[in-house]
DNA sequence: ACACTAATATGATGGCGATCATATTTGAGC
DNA sequence: GCTCAAATATGATCGCCATCATATTAGTGT
């Protein structure tokens, strides 16, 4: 049935919102298009009607989830206690889009990878915007170092199976990172 | 047909390194069971008198490429030029096993996580030790952060469609352990 | 050498999922 | 209000793949 052209535009908002979830949460290949229109309200029919492909979609979800995402927080340390936190690193879904899918990134096509690159150049400028001055050369070494340490410690506290290890992954990273910077 | 128990040794072996080698390329779910046997020079129906399942596989895989991996360089900076270089960035199927498959272990099963969470406490212990000589809590702080920031900085640098980008952050990344350690 | 069984090969099976075709409903523009 | 096309729903299709069943071959122990 058709629906108001506004109708639309929420369903397509709400598909991208569910997606970006959905592949945070369980990686690309697991979830369906099914799977996303249906935690989205529709039937899977009506999917070509919004995306071309689920790879599109994939373009699109990690655009949003980074948008999303760009809400800064104001300093370093303070950022820092969110992102290497046991919460963040639990709640996979609403969390850093570049944790849980630049790896897959990498066995996708391009309009993806495109899109998880605008997201990781933006991150590395948002650290080096909180870093305290110093010579821009540098800043944006600790950025970079500080982007990819962080990205590095969730992922690996998310994939170790032992809490004790995971959660002193996190502790130690945040400590050096705080130090360093 | 039947083969010698050596043989069907050295099958195990092949489809391991095989299983090894891909599964780091084209991640677990891109690889099939038949590409994998056939990868070994075999055909797929006898893949399960050699394991029991895709999982079964990619756990001992995982294994296989942790302990292929364990003869360390002898310093730290040896160390990172290599892991931190554009080979190993463009050679993932040789490469380190954490940087190609740790996020996606995250959805695998206990056996696979298991043989990750051996793979990450060895690579901490391997870089503490390497480590100039300080306090001892210090320097797991470090190889923790530092063992991080290589996993990190290299799924980024995999991640990102833009070679200069893709360089930066191996370069700074690496100038900023050594400089820090 | 023989019998037995282990290793592999060949050939299903069953399910899932991306995509497409067609039907249905109903906004939008006149 | 009427017409037409646009969203969505329903229902294929087609291919892929993990796993299993069965056949074939030939080591292994005697």
């Amino acid at each position: 049935m058709r629906v108001t052209q506004e109708q639309m535009r929420a369903h397509r908002r709400r598909i991208l919102s569910e997606a970006s979830r959905l592949f945070r949460e369980k990686g690309f290949e697991a979830v369906s298009v099914a799977e996303v229109m249906k935690a989205a309200g529709l039937t899977h029919g009506g999917f070509y009607g919004h995306f071309a492909s689920k790879e599109d979609l994939l373009a699109h979800a990690i655009a949003e989830a980074i948008a999303e995402k760009s809400d800064a927080e104001a300093t370093l340390p303070a950022f820092l206690a969110t992102y290497l936190s046991a919460g963040h690193r639990d709640a996979v879904g609403g969390g850093c889009p570049m944790a849980a899918l630049a790896a897959d990134v990498r066995l996708r096509p391009a309009a993806a990878r495109s899109a998880m690159t605008a997201g990781i150049r933006a991150q590395i400028e948002r650290i080096a915007a909180a870093l305290p001055d110093s010579v821009t050369e540098d800043r944006r070494r600790e950025a970079i170092a500080s982007a990819a340490a962080m990205v590095g410690a969730l992922i690996l506290a998310r994939a170790v199976d032992d809490a004790p290890l995971s959660d002193e992954i996190l502790a130690e990273t945040r400590r050096w990172i705080d130090h360093g910077a």
